[in-house]
DNA sequence: GTGATGAGTCAGCAC
DNA sequence: GTGCTGACTCATCAC
């Protein structure tokens, strides 16, 4: 148990004598007896009882631990959503594809019916107007 | 510390006595002093120091705080991989939406030109043969 | 104060 | 054993 108090956090200064190993009211006096009497003397000055910072912090940990769990169900939701986006939008490509493809053969088609048309004109020897002799 | 060995892990149970607040090296005997020493027996059967046991925790620690830090440096690569690909495949989709308009410009063009020929046929009173008589 | 998040820790899994 | 990951905890930040 860390006694110095410069060390701690706010929470961590509140929580401090709740660390696993409490040992008593007051112990480890031949390390940091001075911190060790700070603190519960801080915690008397604040009137909370051992008894009551226990449930301080487990209420404190119980809402945190929700936190972190909506944190990582976000987490994962979002993953979802990109991979989701991700696969509509692989979806959407491959239909334009297709009608890309459809598309190309119906030019190709026009064209071929145009060359015909052409080659008709030709056979029987029918000038065409210059603007219409050539395709685009 | 939560001396009761059947609450404790394996890690954990190797590593209890490590626990922020070891106090010394028996101590909170007015407890449970009997898990405190069947602790400190299995320590020393194993043959490990305090010392020894409180490095190979650090190393254990150690260890796993990188594998922790790849953890979340793998899951960060991965969604940007994901966020990369999408706006690649968005890019594609306009580029092929850009082609597809294209296309049906002239698609569109060659249209027209075939329909002033058959006007100009029709204007001629040219007889086209039926298979160039109508568009596709 | 409430909620979110990066980092450290632990337990448990896969290999 | 080594490495990874879900969950918990803590510190810290934004609102």
């Amino acid at each position: 148990m860390p006694h110095d108090l410069k060390e701690l956090g706010v929470r961590k200064a509140i929580m401090a004598p709740l660390s696993p190993t409490p040992c008593a009211e007051i112990s480890d006096d031949e390390l940091v007896s001075i911190s060790v009497r700070d603190l519960n003397r801080q915690l008397k000055m604040r009137g909370l009882t051992r008894d009551q910072i226990v449930r301080m912090k487990q209420s404190v940990d119980s809402q945190d631990r929700g936190y972190a769990a909506s944190c990582r169900i976000k987490r994962i939701e979002q993953k979802d959503e990109l991979e989701t986006e991700k696969s509509q939008e692989w979806h959407d490509m491959e239909a334009m594809q297709e009608e890309n493809t459809r598309i190309r053969d119906e030019i190709e088609a026009l064209r071929s019916k145009y060359d015909a048309l052409k080659r008709f004109a030709m056979m029987k020897s029918i000038p065409l107007p210059a603007e219409l002799e050539m395709l685009p």
